[in-house]
RNA sequence: GCGGAUAUGGCGUAAUUGGUAGCCGCGCUAGACUUAGGAUCUAGUUCCUCACGGAGUGGGAGUUCGAGUCUCCCUAUCCGCACCA
């Protein structure tokens, strides 16, 4: 019988699902283990064989642990919310949530066809209210947490309340937007709209005016990973700086702790580096400069506190507070004039002018505390508002963009570090300024001569000596944007009382996501739940009711705006751990058994963006004590990019009906590339008949051929519909078998790594399934030879090498060696192919289970034992045999210096592991230096 | 500009982690069987050379008895960040 997978593999399929074979169980004595994929957003255009990657690797890894004898959770999901759904709907009206179930449907059967062992009695959508009920929840917890910052984490707001009874804003240890400054008295006496206007400024879900990424064409505003150079990442829209009222999350409270974490989990250093940056924490000192007239002062914060003496001018960000306080008269107009040229860029411009320089002079100076010199204070776009504390002190000598500012406004540049005391120039001279942390301080008063590090110690010594300025970090992370001007995501559990937000009874979740017809922003500009006319709150009733009924009494208006992609991924993996769950977001026995997922797979592109607010979401859940771990993902793997591979036809410039083939000598000038789909070439040759069917213009299609084929040419591209490089993993898997495909996706090389897609090599892939087939065709009971269990041993060794290091592609190349030298032998014994089959069982999982059960076992291969070879088959210590699977044994044997090749071949004979393993035999070949020999070739 | 990664036959890749390159597969060459097939099997296939032999892991140096692997300097490609003080 013939290897047929278009039977066996919807039977086994079946069987699974009937059986319920991949179900984890939540109770259980064995050791646990969790793999989890990144979910999809289900598109529109379904899978293609990018997607199937990821979760092949970790279907594989999961397997493989349940053979090993772990209970393994490995779940599937939706990341169901989105903005495509909702453009769709935009145009054609359909309603989100029928376009996401049927994009949910078609991904299911796609899934389906490639034999994963996902537990889907798991399965969550993002969508889902059963779902975002626990989304809404942690967002309310958030709205009632501050963070501490003397114990490190979050706690409730009604412990900030009490404090501000009792304290006013005395004491506070707290991550917040702003300094407040008030009494006990103060604070009792303050309006509850004062006191709420107060608590958001320490509240870990705020609301607040921002400056913000506003999408027009969206309408929407968008977080800073979902911008990319001024552009949207969904469309690539324009995106504009605008001050909004948005709630954010207050992550920037967690920078600490996110940079930390990254010690204790396994992620490729690339990836720790990317979040490493984002976060971008960075040492230093605040000082308070204080200004040559009048009392004020204001903060600068430098990483270079050692370069105090070289500060020659001063440089306020455009957004300022205090630019029109200290503007003196004469220089009042031009500063106007460049606040309001600068206010009036787009992000897009700014960014793409980032090398010219511009700026104004206020006419006020500052007054540098250590020296009593008196610096001019500028206005510059190169200074940002986000970052530190909008204002900065230059020191143009060792600071390039300063260097710069200086050089173009002709200001004094004056060195202050130097590689030594003698060798100092004229910066006057100088190219570029010295950035560098090196060297010794030079004309700086009391620091001169120290090096670079002392140098900074002394000088934050002394400003904290004079109470002027003490050592600080800063960190480049931005707080969150949390709000949405859109319909499809998860509704804000809010509502306000006569201004002040509140959120909604956490009994009375979830907040469902009301009914709209028209999915624009309303004519009022509003977001489109403002569409909505079920969409109030009855506090006395404690449930949504009509609009009509709002008399900001007992019923008031509810938040229009919803959350962020990023909302209901953040704490998807802990609800697979006890996904029907109604009393709370997952149990602590589950989190307690399951912990943390012990594999995380996905894409690398998440790094700034889910994988940093996973974690946060994460650690907040841990100080509510309910996650267990405080990092989610332990070991990570980020599955490489497939990229397209296009194929071309070569029309001639003469006759459009002509098509030379690729390699015929003058081509090139003869002809023009044409794209042409992937699904009519075969391993670069052209299918001519399915080419003149292709298109009706080709009907007629004439061929230069060589040796009778029409060789295509082909690109390295973006794997995209244009360009008709798209492979469907559906098409493969009625073409070749599901165990062919995923064996191939393994097979193209390791799984992190970039690749194009090319389905050449495929049939190699499946002729070894064919082969593996024949093997067992006439299986007998009788016992194996030596040399054959050797190749079975050394099999289950290097496979087992092979998974443990994520290396598929070389475990699948084991494979095919030890099935070839099994055929080679003519080997169908039992005692060989039992253990063989279930070896295979996490990457060929329906033909395993096929030949399993045509062996005559019960139950599932997939379920069965791996140790089962280690202890029934293992026979002497073959597992510690010394030769390599392919034929190198290595050993030492101490020679004498003058030994010759002579010797060493018979110091190599005598060798205990000779006498062992070689019996006598001669190896092919003997390396070896004076004292040692190194390699022995059998 | 800063940071990270990668570079091996015609192609995808492998190399016992410092041990004397190119496993496995594709493709190609020759052959066997054949109901002439997109089946199966056998042998060969890094490059140059009829051969003897020589060269060879992006380029150049270095450490070592020994380097694809470690160090330094280039080059190219990819990815991330980008006026972050």
């Amino acid at each position: 019988m013939d290897y047929n997978y278009c039977e066996i593999e919807p039977k086994w399929q079946q069987y699974w699902r009937e059986q319920k074979v991949y179900q984890a169980d939540n109770n259980s004595n064995k050791p646990h283990f969790y793999v989890l994929d990144m979910f999809p957003y289900p598109s529109g255009a379904g899978l293609h064989v990018g997607h199937p990657l990821g979760y092949i690797a970790s279907d594989i890894y999961a397997r493989y642990k349940r053979l090993k004898g772990f209970n393994v959770l490995h779940p599937m999901g939706y990341d169901a919310y989105g903005l495509p759904a909702e453009q769709y709907a935009i145009q054609t009206g359909q309603h989100p949530a029928i376009t996401t179930e049927q994009n949910i449907k078609r991904y299911r059967e796609q899934l389906d066809k490639i034999g994963f062992s996902f537990d889907w009695d798991r399965e969550v959508r993002t969508c889902d209210p059963k779902y975002y009920h626990w989304t809404q929840w942690t967002f309310i917890q958030l709205f009632n947490s501050y963070y501490c910052t003397s114990c490190q984490k979050a706690k409730p707001i009604s412990r900030l309340i009490e404090h501000f009874a009792q304290n006013g804003s005395a004491d506070l240890h707290v991550a917040c937007g702003q300094e407040l400054s008030f009494t006990a008295e103060e604070w009792n006496a303050y309006s509850e709209q004062q006191k709420s206007d107060v608590l958001m400024n320490y509240r870990l879900a705020y609301l607040a005016d921002i400056p913000v990424n506003w999408c027009p064409e969206l309408g929407t505003v968008l977080a800073n990973d979902e911008v990319v150079n001024g552009l949207s990442v969904r469309g690539g829209y324009p995106v504009e700086r605008k001050l909004m009222r948005q709630w954010s999350l207050r992550i920037t409270a967690y920078a600490q702790r996110l940079v930390d974490g990254l010690e204790q989990v396994d992620w490729t250093d690339s990836l720790k580096e990317i979040q490493r940056n984002w976060i971008g924490r960075s040492e230093g000192a605040a000082v308070w400069f204080p200004l040559e007239k009048g009392d004020h002062s204001f903060e600068i914060f430098t990483t270079r506190p050692d370069t105090i003496f070289g500060v020659t001018f001063m440089v306020l960000c455009p957004e300022h507070e205090m630019i029109s306080e200290i503007t003196t008269p004469e220089q009042r107009e031009a500063v106007d004039q460049y606040v309001a040229w600068a206010k009036n860029r787009s992000e897009r411009e700014r960014q793409a002018e980032v090398k010219t320089v511009s700026g104004v002079f206020t006419g006020a100076y500052a007054v540098n505390p250590l020296t009593q010199e008196r610096i001019p204070i500028w206005v510059s776009e190169y200074v940002l508002a986000g970052y530190g504390t909008g204002a900065i002190m230059a020191v143009p000598a060792h600071d390039s963009r300063d260097f710069a500012f200086a050089k173009h406004f002709n200001l004094p540049i004056r060195q202050v570090v130097a590689p030594s005391v003698e060798e100092v120039s004229d910066p006057a001279t100088w190219t570029e300024s010295m950035d560098a942390k090196v060297g010794v301080s030079v004309n700086s008063g009391f620091i001169t001569g120290m090096k670079v590090k002392d140098a900074m110690k002394a000088v934050i010594a002394k400003v904290g000596e004079m109470g002027i300025g003490h050592k600080t970090v800063n960190f480049r992370l931005r707080d969150a944007i949390f709000s949405r001007q859109r319909y499809w995501g998860e509704p804000f559990p809010i509502y306000y009382k006569n201004g002040v937000p509140c959120a909604i009874p956490e009994d009375k979740l979830p907040l469902e996501l009301p009914e709209i017809k028209e999915f624009r922003p309303t004519a009022t500009g509003e977001p489109p739940l403002g569409h909505a006319t079920v969409w109030a709150w009855d506090e006395q009733q404690g449930k949504v009711v009509e609009n009509s009924k709002i008399d900001n009494i007992n019923v008031f208006p509810l938040e229009l705006s919803t959350m962020p992609g990023f909302a209901g991924s953040s704490g998807y993996y802990m609800r697979y751990m006890d996904p029907c769950n109604q009393e709370a977001y997952f149990s602590k026995e589950a989190a307690g058994y399951w912990q943390n997922v012990d594999l995380y797979v996905g894409g690398a592109e998440h790094g700034t963006g889910h994988l940093i607010y996973a974690r946060f979401w994460n650690k907040f859940l841990f100080d509510l004590g309910l996650s267990t771990k405080e990092e989610p993902f332990q070991k990570l793997i980020n599955q490489g990019m497939i990229q397209g591979r296009s194929n071309f036809v070569y029309r001639s410039k003469e006759n459009n009906n002509l098509f030379i083939s690729k390699n015929i000598p003058g081509r090139a000038e003869k002809t023009v590339p044409i794209h042409v789909d992937i699904n009519i070439v075969d391993n670069d040759v052209l299918d001519i008949e399915k080419f003149r069917a292709w298109r009706p213009e080709f009907k007629d299609a004439q061929f230069e051929l060589e040796d009778g084929k029409y060789i295509c040419g082909w690109e390295v591209e973006k794997m995209s519909k244009s360009m008709f490089n798209v492979q469907n993993p559906d098409d493969l898997v009625a073409r070749y078998g599901a165990d062919t495909l995923r064996l191939y996706e393994m097979f193209l090389g390791p799984v992190e790594q970039a690749k194009p897609w090319d389905t050449n090599g495929i049939e190699g892939v499946h002729r070894f399934l064919k082969k593996f087939w024949r093997l067992y065709e006439s299986v007998k009971d009788v016992p194996a030879s030596k040399a054959e269990l050797k190749i079975l041993h050394q099999t289950i060794k290097k496979i087992s090498e092979d998974i443990e290091r994520f290396s598929f592609n070389t475990a699948v190349s084991t494979f095919m060696i030890c099935v070839n030298d099994l055929s080679a032998a003519k080997c169908s014994k039992r005692e060989i192919l039992e253990p063989l089959v279930v070896l295979m069982a996490p990457f060929a999982p329906h033909i395993a289970e096929e030949l399993w059960h045509q062996m005559g076992n019960q139950g599932s291969v997939t379920l069965a034992s791996w140790p089962l070879f280690e202890e029934k088959y293992l026979v002497e210590d073959t597992f510690s045999y010394p030769v390599s699977f392919n034929g190198k044994m290595r050993f030492t044997v101490d020679l004498p210096a003058t030994a010759d090749a002579a010797m060493a071949e018979k110091a190599v004979m005598e060798a205990p592991e000779s006498q062992k393993w070689l019996a006598g035999a001669k190896p092919k070949k003997v390396i070896f230096v004076p004292k040692r020999i190194i390699n022995v070739v059998v």
